[in-house]
DNA sequence: AGTTATGATGGAACGTTGTTCCATTCTCAT
DNA sequence: ATGAGAATGGAACAACGTTCCATCATAACT
């Protein structure tokens, strides 16, 4: 008998790995990646970092745990019910948005494969991808696929972000991106050329999604079947 | 008149920008990515810190250089006169295979969007879906999937080999993922648990060309036209 | 040839970071 | 009340990128 008391609160301002992943995200979405350093994190929590050791066993960690839970919300908030397609898209996009909303998560997401986050991405489309038609050889690949394509995008995101932290202007910072392509060599440059005016102009998320289109056409084709698609 | 000479070699080891970048370039791909400081670099030239500093503006300048050089070899070599979707496979076989001798490569394509090099693969992909019969309204959209597809598994790649850096068996490495997902609520996780078994003994170069491969059934699939394909 | 301005060099020093260490405080079970 | 272990907070350490500066070598100019 005898049930050991589920632990008493310290006191009301106790630490936890909750309430320190929570500043931590706190801190990198105002202030960007670079700002949040264990001595930061410490002010903004009113101790020490040696306290923040104890919960927390070093920053990868802590930014492992930080990126976990903006996926993990994205995958709770996802729309039930929809057809296969229309649910691969409204995944895709899902995770555009929290990742454009956090763009330290992109560079986390592309810069380790260990996270726990990666699976629940990975179980996302793929599990989508059965009622999509798709038989269980291609499952694996066409999955990666997406996949792939979203860790890709969420770290030119992430570049960008970092990019254009201080500037005010988004088309501005496009606009010089695409003012170097101009000044390349045309002769050996001629595509660049051609394609250098769209990019202030053109929109990332949307872009994103003719992506997933692309790849989701590639496996409808690939893979003919009798399976209602749509 | 009187043409300035050439300026003449100070001494025969006179330090340069080539020479740095050959240096790091080494550094790099024989004690990795975490291998490569000013303090490493200035003992393998001979020198100070400072003097590095002369010849290169900071870290990632340097690192930009070693990147555009791996990138620029890379697309000198690539074969030409192949039909365009093989040229396209051509491409993309000669990006990774490079990225995958050096990941440290992968690292900085997918965090530096701003890199030169990038401009270069861009016109690889972009130029060659021309022939492919991709029309002009679509090409921007298209190319820059393939490119994402690239750097995406690049930063991935690049992820991998910071994890089993250490380690000697990939196999052994990939094996301990797979069972860390086997290890996940078979409810919550039924594809992954399905696709685990599959982890280790998978071709990530191989999967990356049906990536390829089904990025560029799409295009056709999204583009279908009287142009000669194959 | 001697002088001078500038190109280059090498190493010390600075500020910041992640992490470790440790003396101290707090809480609970006895 | 007391001892043990959980938890805290801040000092200290090592490593890093970068800056600074005293020094040397070379080319141009008298």
């Amino acid at each position: 008998m005898a049930i050991k008391k589920q632990r008493a609160v310290r006191r009301t301002d106790a630490l936890s790995k909750e309430r320190i992943v929570e500043a931590a995200i706190e801190i990198l979405d105002s202030d960007g990646e670079g700002a949040l350093t264990f001595r930061t994190l410490a002010a903004h929590l009113a101790t020490g970092s040696g306290a923040i050791y104890w919960h927390v066993a070093n920053k990868d960690d802590l930014l492992a745990a930080a990126t976990n839970d903006v996926i993990a919300r994205v995958m709770a908030d996802l729309p039930g019910g929809a057809r296969p397609r229309e649910a691969i898209r409204a995944l895709a996009l899902g995770l555009f948005d929290a990742i454009d909303a956090h763009p330290w998560v992109g560079t986390q997401l592309s810069r380790a494969p260990w996270l726990a986050a990666i699976p629940q991405i990975f179980e996302g489309f793929g599990s989508r991808l059965e009622g999509f038609g798709v038989p269980e050889g291609a499952q694996f690949d066409a999955t990666s696929t997406l996949v792939i394509h979203v860790l890709g995008v969420a770290g030119q995101n992430a570049a960008n972000a970092r990019l254009h932290a201080h500037r005010t202007d988004r088309t501005a910072f496009l606009g010089e991106i695409a003012q170097q392509w101009a000044q390349l060599d045309p002769a050996r440059y001629p595509f660049v050329h051609r394609v250098a005016a769209q990019l202030p102009e053109h929109d990332d998320r949307e872009q994103f999604l003719v992506g997933i289109d692309l790849i989701l056409g590639g496996i409808e084709a690939a893979n003919p079947g009798p399976s209602p698609r749509t």
